[in-house]
DNA sequence: CGACGATGCGCACACTGTACGCAAGAGAGA
DNA sequence: TCTCTCTTGCGTACAGTGTGCGCATCGTCG
């Protein structure tokens, strides 16, 4: 402010006032890589995958987008460790009661759905993301599982097997309906609306196949939310009564 | 060419020479819907789905990145033309025998999974494409599917159920395979190589979790594509399986 | 005090999807 | 044959994207 300070400054270096220049200290709190995932993660959720680019996390952040490369290797880094956090929202039983097994299977698998149906964002990442399986806490559940079919009577190799089959169903499930919540809240309609809006782009599509026709029909009354839910419980049944066949309860 | 033309041009025009102004005639094939497809598939199938830009797939049909949006609405639309023209290559047997529904779901679903670990890049894309299953072909799946199962005896809502819990078991488990091809592909090397070299991290990561390490030991001498096979085979048993306990076979 | 490693950040580059408006062709009607 | 419309291609432009690089500044240690 007082033309001393600009008198000192002097024409060598570029006229710098108090106020173009940064202030001292460092007042930002500083970065972490915890930090920034937990923001990725807050954005994610709210807003979906495309909203995520890292510069609107800097500012989020109060940083530059660039800064985050200090704690971060780059972008798909990023999300895998956002995806590893998610995994570590599954709930595993901690029950070890082999007679229990198939009770604290369905809980985990119920829990896996439920996670991912929180983050629907992951579906869009699941298919890119080779190396996620090899965070800690997807590795958590996965020895989880592993543990829980080995119990069960099955030998190591068919644990595994077990478990991937296990795993795959619910994802593989998770993942449609997390597509569909996808599009369902850029749509900004409510499940019911949405649905509603969709029956005669549906049934048209429909037309020529008399089988599907009469599934839509048969849906039509019901609500979607629950359907997805005794839809989900009935896959999970017969994988489960499928894996049973081979278990020595 | 001739003197008399560029006079004719005259002054009020800018100056246009024979090698400025675009060659007469349209000498360029006209695009097409089915050609722009077509296109969009052998870029994603060589190169994967990062390399799959409106600039580079016009560059390759001989025209202008903007030229592609007369036929296709954008990108996302595109990509679920690709979607679905996928699904056509799955193989639906033609056999209605209610006897016969256990092999003609098995044969089903392993086409899909061949179908996917062929064209990797679509478990990328899987998550983020809601309305892709309204395509013709993706239709004629489900049709297929849902008369698989009421012809095996199933009410039409199970059925319905049935048909999801198979898909969702595939596409689950292929995802999972073609998330792995993906960087394996990117990796440059053969699946031995790349599993060999992945072998230390693995391990390391699997420190403290006592099964998961047994289950490493016990797939270490294993070749990774025929162990591949038998996991997909063995979690489609189960499922079937398990749906086989509600048929009235 | 001076040196050093860690951290934040501005800039720049190459690239993305796509809205817009112009121009040139084909086809139709006079 | 001339004109008028409709379709199709394309050049330009805009608002973004991820991220490599080098500089400025910090807290800390000698």
């Amino acid at each position: 402010m007082s033309p001393q300070e600009q008198a000192e400054a002097g024409p060598p270096t570029p006229v710098q006032s108090v106020w173009t220049r940064p202030r001292a200290g460092r007042e930002q709190p500083a970065l972490s890589r915890d930090q920034i995932v937990a923001e990725a993660l807050r954005l994610l959720d709210s807003d979906g995958i495309d909203a995520l680019s890292m510069r609107k996390l800097g500012t989020r952040l109060g940083a530059g987008a660039t800064s985050l490369y200090r704690h971060v290797a780059n972008k798909d880094e990023l999300i895998e460790l956002a995806i590893d956090e998610i995994y570590g929202e599954i709930e595993i039983p901690r029950s070890t009661d082999p007679a229990n097994w198939r009770m604290d299977a369905a809980h985990c698998a119920q829990s896996l759905r439920a996670t991912m149906l929180r983050h629907p964002w992951i579906a869009s990442v699941l298919g890119e993301m080779g190396m996620s399986y090899l965070g800690p806490n997807a590795m958590r559940l996965a020895e989880f599982l592993l543990a829980l079919f080995t119990r069960a009577g099955l030998p190591t190799t068919e644990a595994d097997q077990a478990a991937s089959t296990l795993v795959a169903y619910v994802t593989g499930m998770a993942t449609s309906e997390a597509a569909y919540l996808n599009v369902l809240a850029r749509s900004g309609h409510t499940e019911q609306q949405y649905v509603e809006s969709l029956w005669p782009t549906a049934e048209q599509a429909a037309e020529s196949y008399p089988h599907l026709r009469e599934g839509y029909a048969e849906q039509r009354g019901k609500d979607p939310r629950t359907a997805r839910d005794e839809n989900f419980q009935y896959g999970l049944d017969r994988v489960l009564d499928g894996l049973e066949t081979r278990t020595t309860h």
